[in-house]
DNA sequence: TTCTTATATGGAATCGTTTCCTAAAAAATC
DNA sequence: GATTTTTTAGGAAACGATTCCATATAAGAA
């Protein structure tokens, strides 16, 4: 670790036998330049090893070239490929991207929201768990642009972000994939309904009468939790004939379990996940999921967090819906008593 | 998005009727200030909601509060908890932690630790996958300090980075582990040895005799490749009666396919895996693994570069080994030879 | 060639801090 | 009360870029 180089733009100045106005221009390629001393300029940079600070630059030009990208806990399943697709985006714009964990805890998503500046970036991307009250107005008092990755419930029409979310229907998808499958007793099992609401809406939703008996609501929406429902599941004298997970993670945890229980997944029991991780792929029964979209989602999410500041623009924010995806494995299949069917 | 709120130094030094000068020992605690005047400085800022600019401290100061962090891919099972804990560190600290994203190859490692100052950090904590010849010399003219997380080949003694690794035995722990519980055609199952070598080097040190039938090599670390392993050793006439595979997601693969093609694991053969990530526990049957000890790893590699971008050193380098550990599941038992028999 | 216009170039101010240096005020010593 | 020492405070000079503005040079028109 030794020369700690401070060669500025001065010294390339000297060296180059130009001005550093003309230094500035070269690297910048702001024009006003001709070719000629520009190819000197460069040369001199190159000779001297010269790297603008960008301290000084951020100074003078007020940005940063960093964005900030918020989520819950990078150890969740459904994280990582979010984070990887705001950082390839971000850095196809040039932009760099700084992590911060909120532990899905709503104190610390508004701190983060409120000393955005403190973060040192342009923008912040952020991937709620909770949403307060104060959300809304802490966004709209931001000083930076703000994108919001939303799983959660919807968000106040006036609020001051550009917002990808799904349609809300990945709950609606899996319910109906399972009944249209000929399964009726369908079960729930997943956090309680303050966590994503939704997710339990579209339980509800989708089914004209509700077996409370059938519903199992876990601390949270882990290994855990699924293994915990299966228990209880199977402690029914009625058992269910589907279980709509309500993530792919309880619904790894309740296979593996109905499997430790004799449990026969699809023949006794369907199951359906969301979020389509990529473990879903890697347990037997493969597991049927849908797909939350998230490489679709964070990239979007960050090229209208990049136009934003790019374009420095305050009004009409966007809020772009996709459309969740069914994705059909072995775990859910057509009720059929002879063969089993597999596609 | 409105007030971009620009309140300076000097506004707050008028506020509270006192110099700049004052203003910045009030924030700073940098002493030499009355706790009167410092109260009214304080109570100004908070009227005003001054934040100081970082860009104007960093060119002043010459330090960002960030670290980078440069990983393969953090889509990888093991990557994310390094991640985490890196930035839990860090965090505490002060530092914030931007991601860099090195998809595991080897020039773009090398162009990261060549232009670390172009990320403007304080440092840089890289978990490498290759480890061309270059990489030493770089990592020594390095700017910044460079922690190591190195879980590939040893590295240079004499490379100015403070390293911390894992003491290489995590490859012999497998074998031993499948050596003792009775297992004698045990195969290996990852990717060339060129990329972890170490892993293949366990193998065949551990072995009397190499049977080069046994040891299937894939492209790469994955699902993929552990399902190709199992199609491979099926297909043998002599089939091994254990595998040690490369890392957890071959390990998972394997099995995975080994079910499909009716091969019973344990009974028929055992599995091994490395890296305990965390879904070794919802396969079934849940697998063998090794600890890499990612939490304990990068929370060191994390502290002893702060320590070092604090104390400012550049003698003296630490190179902490931590002991790998294994951690028996139901993959992989002692062969019992009751009533079933394979040939 | 001469005048006008477009293009290149350099000087100096600026961004918002920290910190050195000097001066004033307060405290301590005699 | 006078003098010395210690604290506290403020002014101004950095830090290293960008950019406005003025000027010099090159190119084009007459």
């Amino acid at each position: 670790m030794p020369n700690k180089s401070k060669v500025t733009i001065e010294d390339v100045a000297e060296r180059a036998g130009v001005g550093i106005a003309t230094v500035s221009r070269a690297i910048n390629n702001s024009g006003g330049i001709s070719e000629k001393t520009k190819a000197k300029v460069l040369q001199a940079i190159d000779e001297l090893g010269f790297i603008p600070s960008i301290a000084a630059q951020s100074l003078k030009i007020r940005n940063t070239n960093q964005i900030a990208l918020a989520v819950p806990d990078i150890r969740n399943a459904f994280v990582p490929e979010i984070a990887w697709a705001v950082e390839q985006a971000a850095k196809q714009h040039g932009y760099r991207v700084v992590h911060i964990d909120t532990s899905g805890i709503g104190r610390i998503e508004l701190e983060t929201i409120r000393d955005v500046k403190k973060l040192h970036v342009d923008g912040l991307i952020i991937l709620p768990l909770a949403y307060p009250k104060t959300f809304t107005e802490l966004v709209n008092k931001s000083p930076v642009p703000i994108s919001i990755i939303n799983y959660g419930k919807k968000l106040a029409p006036d609020i001051k972000a550009d917002i990808v979310c799904l349609s809300q229907q990945e709950g609606r998808l899996a319910m109906e994939h399972l009944i249209g499958i000929g399964r009726t007793r369908i079960a729930y099992a997943g956090a309680p309904r303050d966590i994503i609401e939704e997710r339990y809406n579209a339980y509800v939703n989708s089914l004209s009468h509700v077996d409370v008996s059938l519903v199992y609501f876990g601390e949270d929406f882990s290994l855990n939790t699924g293994a915990k429902a299966a228990d209880y599941f199977k402690s029914l004298k009625n058992m269910p004939d589907a279980v709509y997970a309500g993530n792919d993670m309880v619904a790894i945890g309740l296979i593996n379990r109905f499997k430790e229980l004799g449990v026969r997944v699809p023949e006794d029991v369907a199951v359906c996940g969301i979020d389509n991780n990529i473990y879903t792929t890697i347990t037997s029964p493969q597991i049927s999921s849908v797909s939350i979209m998230g490489v679709e989602v964070s990239r979007l999410a960050t090229e209208l967090l990049l136009k934003r500041i790019r374009e420095n623009v305050t009004g009409v924010y966007e809020k772009v819906q996709f459309e969740p995806r069914l994705i059909v494995r072995e775990s859910s299949v057509k009720i059929q008593r002879t063969t089993t069917y597999l596609d």
